[in-house]
This record gives structure tokens, sequence and C-alpha cells, in this order.
DNA sequence: TTGCATCTTGTACCCGGGTACAGGCTTACC
DNA sequence: GGTAAGCCTGTACCCGGGTACAAGATGCAA
């Protein structure tokens, strides 16, 4: 047994027979309990059993894939992408050419090494402002001198789909 | 004259004695013309005069103050920092202790290397994973000797205000 | 059996940077 | 003077990843 899961079952309440409430599994996976919802109706979750009073009993491995949910955010994926991924996972095992996490990982890999590219011009541009002594920047337009590039520079135009991060504000990466 | 200032004369029609409208000074910066509205709301582009029938007429340096908005946002600036950056420069001039474009330049800087340092993590994880062979993320879990962190790997907390770009579809840094 | 915690639903809002559209008015050119 | 292009306004919508809230129902322990 993986220490993932491990962990999981030592996070404070476990499933009884019955199944773990939202809050449950919401404080295991370390989220709010409205993402869960939100989750459900994305597609990422599965809808669970209900109670007889109609109240989610969720299965103690959605904790699992709610870690793993939140890992594949880490690597750059979005929820759509993390989406087909699972679902991928769930009835691939047999045959199936199309891209796997493999090839997705790669793809992910290129627009996550263009960010850093363009991350990294940014960086050196507002180094050479600050070596240029730039305070002004409608003074730097008019003077032929300061380092800001005032015509554009072109950053990567593609990637749209863009990975985000898990922290509460999350974000999309510097087109 | 600064080859912007030279670039922006050349840019199709040029200003008559009235001034540009609105279609024209877009075009010249390379805006949708919505986005003159936009700023204009945003407090970024001051309102210019109007004819007796009420259309935008604006001076011709409103093409420079655009293009210096375009080269701060790649600069990784957001357009409430772009705002107090021409503030700042507009009635600066003089006295004033407050953080002028060097320092927020270099608290800018900070937050680039940051996001830059989590984009370099997580390239390094989907190298990881990719080496790993890693084909499936729930499998992956489960097993103990797969490279991707499912555990939190601690990225930058902080700055929300992550720097912007250019493009149509623009978005925020990496959380 | 009472009382409180937790849950249910639908719906609206947040961030940042725009873009789109409808219905009506102005301006420019022939 | 006619007609088309361009502009005016307010308002709603887009992306992605959530978060918040109200009104009412359930679950569980004392």
């Amino acid at each position: 047994m993986s220490g993932l899961i491990a962990a999981q079952e030592a996070g404070g309440a476990v499933a009884d027979a019955a199944g773990m409430r939202r809050g449950q599994v919401a404080a295991a996976a370390g989220l709010n309990i409205e993402t869960l919802r939100y989750y459900e109706r994305r597609g990422l979750l599965a809808a669970p059993d209900r109670s007889p009073g109609g109240h989610r009993l969720y299965p103690p491995e959605t904790v699992t894939v709610l870690r793993v949910i939140k890992a594949a955010q880490r690597l750059g994926f979005t929820l759509d992408e993390i989406s087909d991924l699972l679902e991928l996972g769930r009835h691939r095992h047999g045959r199936r050419i199309d891209a796997g996490l493999q090839q997705r990982a790669n793809v992910k890999l290129v627009e996550v090494e263009e960010r850093i590219a363009d991350l990294t011009a940014i960086r050196e541009n507002l180094t050479a402002a600050l070596d240029a002594g730039c305070d002004d920047l409608l003074a730097c337009a008019s003077s032929q001198c300061c380092p800001i590039p005032f015509e554009a520079i072109t950053l990567h135009p593609d990637s749209q789909h863009a990975p985000a991060t898990n922290t509460p504000t999350s974000s999309r990466m510097p087109r």
C-alpha cells in the first residue's frame, strides 16, 4: 500500500461502512467542501451514492482521486485535461491508440518550457530596465536609449490551455 | 524623435487638427476598439475631448500611451499596476519618496523569478514522470515508485498580482 | 425529542483582461 | 441629400477554478 493511501486513512475521520460525508472527504483531501460539488459538476468526480435522505456518501478512494487531481494540477494540467486523463485511465487498460499520459505529459512539457522562456524574456527586460535606471515609462518611450521593448516582442502565441495550479487564487500561465 | 513615435505617425491615418477617432487609434496601436473604452473605464486612458456629436477625439500621443501600456504588460505588470505607474510618472516630476518604476520593477522581478522557479519545478516533475514511464495517474498514486508528487509540494503562495501579457486570450502567472 | 451540525439545492459572485452585441446617433463621402 | 461606415451607450459574456450564500432538509448524539 502506498504512502498516499496510508496518509489518507490516517487523515482524521474514516469511512464507516456507509461511506464518507462531504465534509470528511473535503477535510481529508484538504479542499473546500464546495469544491467537491464543483468537481462533480465538471465530471472529475463520479456522482456518489446517497443516504436515504439524499446526503452524498463517498467511497474512501475518493480521497485518492482528489489527491491525484491536485497532483495533476501541480504538473500543469487543467481540470478539463485531468478529466480526460482520468477517463483515459479508467477504460484504457487494454488497447487504445490515442495519447495516454505519456504523450500528454510531453505536450504539456513543451507548453511549460515555452512559458519559462517567456518569463525568462520578461526577466531579462526587467533587469535591463533596472540596469538602465528607467524611472518613467512615458519618458522612456520617447528616449531612444531605453531598453524596454515598446515594440512588441513576440511571445509564444499558442497554448491557451495553460497550466493552473493549486493555491486558492489560482491562475493561468502568463501568456 | 524616438522610433516609437516615428512608427506611430507612419501607422496609417494620422490625426487631422481635430484628433483621432476611436477606430484610428485602435488600429494604430494594434488593439480592439472596445479595449480603448475599457482602458478609459479602468482609468488607464484619460477621457478624451468629444466632437460636437459626442464622438471621442484622441490626441495622437494616445497611441504612445497605449504602446507603453502594452510594453508594461509584457514586463509583467497588471493593468492596476500600470495605472499606478502612469499616474506616478504624471505628477511625480519633482519629489515623491514612494516607490517609482525602479522599486516596482524590483518587486516584479522577484515575482517573476518565483514563477520561473515554480514552472521549473513543474518541468522537473513532468520530466521525471516521463522518464519513469508513468501512464496512468490512478495507478501511479498506488505505486510507491512513481515520482509524481502526490503530496503537495509547496509552490510560492503569494503574488496574487500576477503578470498578464498581451495576446488576445491573456492569462496570469501560474499560481 | 430536542437541538445543533451537517448536509441539500440553485444560483450568483470573485479574479483579470478583455470582447460582443443591440439599438440608435453622427460623420464622411459621392 | 442619401447612404454607409463608424461611433455612441449600457450591459452581458468569455476564460478557469473555484467560493459564497440562502432556505430548507437530514443526521446524530444527549
